[in-house]
RNA sequence: GCGCCGGUAGCUCAGUGGAUAGAGCAUCAGACUUCGGAUCUGAGGGUCGGGGGUUCGAAUCCCUCCCGGCGUACCA
């Protein structure tokens, strides 16, 4: 990346003009190397004079007169430098370079975008981690497609990513024998047993629906059965068929783990028993009032946290504890956990479990996402509620398709709120994003088909002559073009992948502009011209396809 | 009370300390004998919640206050 060369070079002319006696600084103060807003000021803009000026004792535009003396740069690259402003060096960069830009982006083809700064680090990410007694909801859904973009993403910066499904399947938590209770009630009463559905149990019609599969398949095979072994029975068969039906949604919507990890594992492993060892060796534990506690207040927690209720039983921070504990006993650098509003609570605990660890807190990135509410018709359709209403996220895949759902669910920060227009996400019109993007890349697809059906040979990309690309339309889509590899690279290290869908749109309508200025087929346009557009559309095709891949979101040839 | 996330154009939201704060929608005004008009062009619209501070420079960092959402379990 040109950008990397750049900041080489300026940190280079910085150090000769130190030597030469002509700058003076202790150490190289950070510095930007950024495009500015407006393309006025250049393709590149760097602050460096600036953040030296107090340390030279110099005004920031005599800085960096010095810094413009002594840098260097290959001539095919530069064509001119201006300090402007309060003491920017912008950088106007010659067209053979863009140029070349495109040619690279044919070269490398699918793979254009991806760098190595993750140099194969790896990461584990983990997310939806749905309890497996009942259906997925939306908010699972935008978790899901965060996750599973964002490890897309991290894959593309050079990072090895494993994807993880934390089921919450304790098989003696109070919600898993609840959820028994409920499918064994069902059941019962399918037979005619008079039994008061309980008012904690679980309402759910699918809860129903499953009891009656099991009479149509099984018979009354299980109403002599011994309570307690049928509970038992009940609970995983219940648990198995919900993740499997968790599977398969999430499949349905492009989102695939390597895989699903079962807190119940924690115990038949004896991992929790493990973790709670380790933490009371490294003296992190104390008893009180018969429970053992975590002193956690000693890394930043609000309050000690209970491992070890009264009656003996682990509470969840102890599995996540063993969780962790094994996440890294099976070698990743980083972990990111990606949760709900409704956990940020959790954060402080679970940090603080590591640093009892020993581990330091910073290898885990919490991610929370903010609450998601569904609209039509203007309107906040609430879950549940009305009949008809959306409430599961296999309902709203089936609405709006698999495209525009991943698409609408990184349409905002992972901060903010997101408000989910289901009628704009069903709009064939360009104020539907997904669709304003998927058009770019079907009217590419359109240009091409049309210049082969007029027997017109693409021209080879590499062999093209690009010079005749240098009107403002075309600078500025190639511009765009050159950003993508950024976009992927500053989209990981953020861990906000939301910028993809952005950056999408950003390149669509710079491609739309193109179109509209730069007949590439007409009549009017000089074979040479022909030529090189048809590269450069070629490029924009690529490009196009390469973020919606990383989106998950299908490139189509035809609308 | 404490904690987390928001507060930016009429609406929904971008904006990793930089130059004149952006986009889409909405409003108004334009562009099709043409490679896909599912597109493009232009205009109006802002005390970046308020107030202090840090610095060459703050929507961005710090402090404080106000408003909204969520959380504050020996539930998972």
């Amino acid at each position: 990346m040109v950008k990397h060369v750049l900041i080489a070079a300026f940190a280079r002319a910085a150090e000769q003009a130190k030597n030469a006696g002509k700058l003076h600084f202790e150490t190289l103060p950070t510095f930007t190397v950024e495009r500015p807003a407006n393309p006025a000021y250049g393709d590149f803009s760097v602050n460096l004079a600036m953040v030296l000026a107090s340390q030279a004792k110099m005004a920031p535009r005599q800085v960096a007169n010095t810094l413009a003396e002594f840098l260097q740069l290959p001539e095919r690259l530069l064509e001119r430098l201006e300090i402007a402003g309060p003491g920017f060096i912008n950088l106007y960069l010659a067209p053979t370079w863009l140029h070349e830009v495109v040619q690279e982006i044919h070269r490398q083809g699918d793979a254009y975008g991806r760098t190595d700064v993750g140099k194969g680090a790896r990461v584990l990410a983990e997310y939806v981690s749905a309890n497996p007694n009942g259906p997925l909801s939306i908010p699972h859904g935008r978790g899901a497609i965060i996750g599973d973009v964002l490890c897309n993403v991290l894959a593309a910066a050079g990072y090895e990513v494993s994807r993880e499904f934390y089921v919450n399947d304790a098989a003696t938590s109070t919600q898993m024998v609840r959820f028994g209770e409920s499918l064994v009630i069902r059941y019962l009463q399918e037979f005619g047993q008079q039994i008061e559905f309980p008012e904690d149990g679980y309402h759910g019609g699918y809860v129903l629906d499953f009891a009656q599969h099991i009479k149509e398949r099984d018979g009354d095979k299980y109403v002599a059965m011994n309570p307690a072994e049928r509970l038992e029975l009940f609970t995983q068969m219940g648990k198995e068929a919900m993740i499997d039906w968790q599977r398969e949604v999430l499949a349905s919507f492009g989102v695939v783990f390597d895989r699903w990890f079962c807190e119940s594992s924690l115990f038949a492993e004896n991992d929790v028993a493990k973790g709670l060892a380790l933490l009371q060796q490294r003296g992190e534990t104390y008893e009180s009032d018969g429970a053992v506690w975590l002193a956690s207040t000693k890394y930043g927690d609000d309050k000690d946290r209970p491992l070890v209720r009264t009656n003996g039983r682990p509470t969840y921070l102890a599995s996540d504890v063993a969780y962790h504990l094994n996440k890294f006993e099976r070698g990743y650098q980083t972990l990111i956990d990606i949760w709900g509003p409704d956990h940020h609570g959790y954060i402080a605990r679970t940090k603080a479990s590591l640093a009892a660890l020993g581990f330091s807190p910073e290898r885990l990135h919490v991610l929370i996402y903010q609450v998601v509410r569904l609209m039509r018709n203007g309107e906040y359709v609430m879950g549940g509620k009305r009949k008809g209403d959306i409430i599961l996220l296999s309902e709203l895949i089936e609405q709006v398709g698999r495209d525009a759902a991943r698409y609408f669910f990184l349409l905002r920060s992972a901060d903010s709120d997101l408000n989910f227009d289901l009628d704009l996400a069903v709009k064939e019109s360009p104020d539907n994003p997904v669709y304003y993007v998927q058009y770019a890349h079907a009217r590419i697809a359109s240009i091409l088909r049309t210049a082969e059906e007029r027997g017109l040979t693409l021209p080879d990309p590499l062999a093209t002559d690009l010079t005749p690309l240098g009107n403002e339309a075309e600078i500025s889509l190639i511009r765009r073009l050159t950003d993508f590899p950024e976009e992927i690279t500053t989209a990981a290290e953020l861990f906000e992948p939301h910028r993809l869908t952005r950056y999408a749109q950003d390149l669509a309508r710079e491609f739309h502009v193109f179109y509209d200025r730069c007949p590439v087929l007409k009549e009017e346009t000089p074979e040479a011209t022909r030529n090189a557009r048809l590269t450069l559309v070629g490029a924009a095709k690529i490009t196009l396809r390469n973020v919606l891949t990383l989106l998950g979101v299908s490139a189509p040839e035809r609308m």
